[in-house]
Parts: structure tokens; C-alpha cells; sequence
DNA sequence: AATCTTTATCGTAATATTGCAATCTGAAAA
DNA sequence: TTTTCAGATTGCAATATTACGATAAAGATT
């Protein structure tokens, strides 16, 4: 075994999770960090802001992609990355909720 | 190679991948859902919420208290675990501050 | 066209995660 | 004390992730 039995858990279940599983590293934490701070959202120089290999951050671009919390376009020679801005806004309300029922039953018995 | 350079990140993002990544798969998301639901905190029966073998589950739950998304307490034979509501505050913060600076900002260009 | 520049992909090695059977631990019940 | 019960730990197999060198792809530059 080792694979993760997905088919169990509730699709809502499973969205949160593959989207906090791709947050779920430093590099990517960064990436997505660094593409708050610029201004523009044309960013050719990801690689040189990481200290990683031009692969690796290549591969971590794609997941954060694939997960949907970035989007990106090819501009001319370089690509144009940028946050989607509703993905982090899921993951907001997820944890808004959490946290406003956890204050309203006061149950922090540990 | 295989093992992430965490060395290379600040604590702060290193923080808050550990967080991530200990929510990033759909039973301890379903873990914390459940610990979410029932109202009291004493809850002996979380092995049978969850379609994992006991060991499994007991695994996934040390995963979530090393990174201090749920605190334990032990309760004569049972064990008593519930949410630590200042760690969901984090994330809750965390993605609250992300969203509010991508809508200032408007550079929402891909 | 030939070259440069930037990003993606392939292949592979090292390491981590997932899942469970078997077993251990410790408190409660008999 | 012996049994029982809930949960933790161990050990191991299957799979996934991480990282990077080598290379490919494609538009830009000369």
C-alpha cells in the first residue's frame, strides 16, 4: 500500500486536502508568497528568488497549478504567473468556518 | 535527494507548510471535521468515523497533534482530543491576509 | 539560419508517506 | 490477578514526493 484511499473520503473532503497538500511545502509556500509581493504579475524570475534548481521549482510551479492555486500564462518568451485569487479565498472560508464554530461551542476542554 | 531543503525557507514559511501538510490528506481533513461536528470533546470512537484501520488512523492523528492542529488529553481508557482553535486562527489569518492584499491590489491579470 | 533565453519534461536516485497486520501498553472490569 | 478494551508502536510493503542533471521545446535576438 502507500496510496491514498481517496475513494472513501467526500469530494469537499478531498478538495481541501489537495489544496492544502500543495501548500504543503516551504518552496510552495514561498512561490505563492513572493507572487503576493511583486507588483506585477509578470514574473520571469521565480527561479532566481528560490533556492532551488530551475527543475524543481518548474515541477512545484506545475503543482500549485495543478491544484488551482495559481494560474498561468505564456507571455511571449516568459510566463506570466499569478495567484487565484478565489482558490485562497476557498481556503479562507474553510478555516473562517472552522474557527467561528469552534468560538460559538467554547468544547476546549483539552 | 528526496528530502525537503527546509534549511533554505524562513520558520515562518516553513510554519505554515508543516500546518498544510499535516491537513493535506482527506482523513485527517475528515479527522478534524469529525472532531468538529460532535459537540463534546471526549471522543473514543474515532477509528469507527473513518474508513482506516485502527493503526492508521491513530498514525494520521499523532500527524495532527505534532503540528498542533488537534490537542489530546488522556481520559482514564479513552482519549480525549479535540481542535486547538489558536492553530486554525493561524491558517484562518494567514489566508484572511493573503486575500485581502490580492484584492487591494487588483492584479489579477491571467 | 544560428544562437540565446526561458520554461518544461524525462529519467533517476534519495527520501517520505500511506496503510495495515502483529504486537505492545496501560487502565478498567471481572 | 486475569481478562478486556482502547489506543500506541513496530515492522514492512507499496506508492508518492522531492530534487536535479540532461535534454527538449519554443519564442526572442542576432
Amino acid at each position: 500500500m502507500g496510496a491514498t484511499k481517496t475513494e472513501h473520503f467526500t469530494d469537499k473532503q478531498n478538495a481541501i486536502a489537495t489544496l492544502t497538500k500543495a501548500l504543503g511545502h516551504p518552496a510552495r509556500v514561498a512561490i505563492v508568497e513572493y507572487l503576493m509581493k511583486v507588483d506585477t504579475c509578470i514574473c520571469g524570475d521565480i527561479v532566481n528568488e528560490l533556492p532551488l534548481a530551475q527543475p524543481t521549482v518548474s515541477q512545484h510551479l506545475k503543482e500549485l497549478k495543478n491544484a488551482g492555486l495559481i494560474k498561468g500564462n505564456i507571455e511571449g518568451n516568459a510566463i506570466c504567473y499569478c495567484i487565484d485569487e478565489k482558490t485562497i479565498e476557498k481556503l479562507q472560508n474553510y478555516f473562517t468556518n472552522i474557527s467561528t464554530k469552534l468560538t460559538n461551542k467554547k468544547n476546549d476542554c483539552c
